[in-house]
DNA sequence: TGGAATTGGTTAGCATACTAACTAATTTTG
DNA sequence: CAAAATTAGTTAGTATGCTAACCAATTCCA
């Protein structure tokens, strides 16, 4: 190494391994109709076990709703899912997976697991360890809000929150729901 | 497996932490009006010192030249850049920096470098170089293509090449033009 | 208990990136 | 040199993800 620029590439380092590692798994699913935000899905839903809401899935995901929406909607559109209302609570879609999606998982899985061990053959488990911590550090802090509440927050938070009858959150507080991960 | 799933949460991490940068920078930067892909592209272009051809800058941003068209289609609706036609080769558009753009880029830059100071603080040198090593080494493996020593591929491959006088590669064999960077 | 707040889901509109297919220009080659 | 191949850029269509704004149902609380 000649040039030492550690700091100046590692984010680029990062989002350019991010992004080659999904679009291998991608290039891998694709001869089965999956792609890497599909698989995961079908991922979490057959970790759960059970039917999970679409909101549970956002959080599980790490993505927004309205992408989740988007998302099982393909999904439900190639029957990989079916999606039904809960009898509990009317705001509610129960998430299930089909038939098709059952009996493909292991092979996707398996697929995914494959992938992972051919990209980190030969890594020493110290090094990716290193790795995996770093990261995680790096995640929590970017995932924390800026300007982390500190302030009164009970009295101050909720004093514009309408402006026509709707809830309508977002103005300094948008919605920011799903994607919290790693604290509690 | 008590606890130990070293392996399995990789991928995730990875995608995650990634996409977690990328979003507190597109956060931070969106006062400017920028985000991250614009910035990367007035970054490589500051850096070149010249105008750069699409191509080229696909190249140094690592993703495919379509994507660079609508790119610099909206940084050149904002009046970030300018495009005009080369003289030497009329196939392509030079890319030039524009006034505006010319005019910011130290105070995005310095940014983009506190964000990445601030995720990175605290942080041992040595933590960060390995985890760095770590990622270089699966996104080398990542972006490799995976049947490189073909098979046959003299007599198979081109059987079925165009059907209409285009030249129409694309079969086995598309164009993965811009993303290749570790091989030279 | 009744209005306010919260929660689950959706739609609309945009940003980013991909592949396939095409045009125009240039380079390679038989 | 002319045909063939390659290269630069584009368009069309799709996938994935986001925020803003909204409705409907549920929960909270004064």
């Amino acid at each position: 190494m000649s040039g030492g620029e550690t700091t100046e590439t590692f984010g680029l380092l990062l989002h350019g391994t991010a992004r080659a590692w999904r679009q291998k798994l991608d290039q891998r699913l694709k001869p089965m109709g999956l792609s890497q935000a599909k698989w995961r899905t079908l991922m979490h839903l057959s970790l759960a076990g059970d039917a999970l809401t679409q909101a549970e899935i956002a959080v599980r995901l790490g993505v927004e709703e309205p992408s989740v929406v988007t998302l099982l909607h393909r999904l439900e559109r190639e029957d990989w899912i079916t999606r039904s209302n809960s009898l509990r609570d009317r705001r509610c879609k129960m998430v299930l997976l089909g038939r098709r999606a059952e009996r493909v998982i292991p092979q996707i899985n398996s697929t995914a697991e494959t992938l992972r061990h051919e990209l980190m053959a030969g890594i020493p488990i110290s090094d990716l360890q290193t790795c995996m911590k770093v990261l995680a550090s790096i995640r929590d802090r970017a995932d924390k809000d800026d300007r982390l509440r500190s302030n009164g927050e009970g009295a101050s938070a909720r004093r514009l929150a309408r402006h026509n009858g709707q809830t309508k959150r977002g103005d300094s507080n948008p919605r920011k729901g799903a994607i919290r991960r790693g604290s509690k």
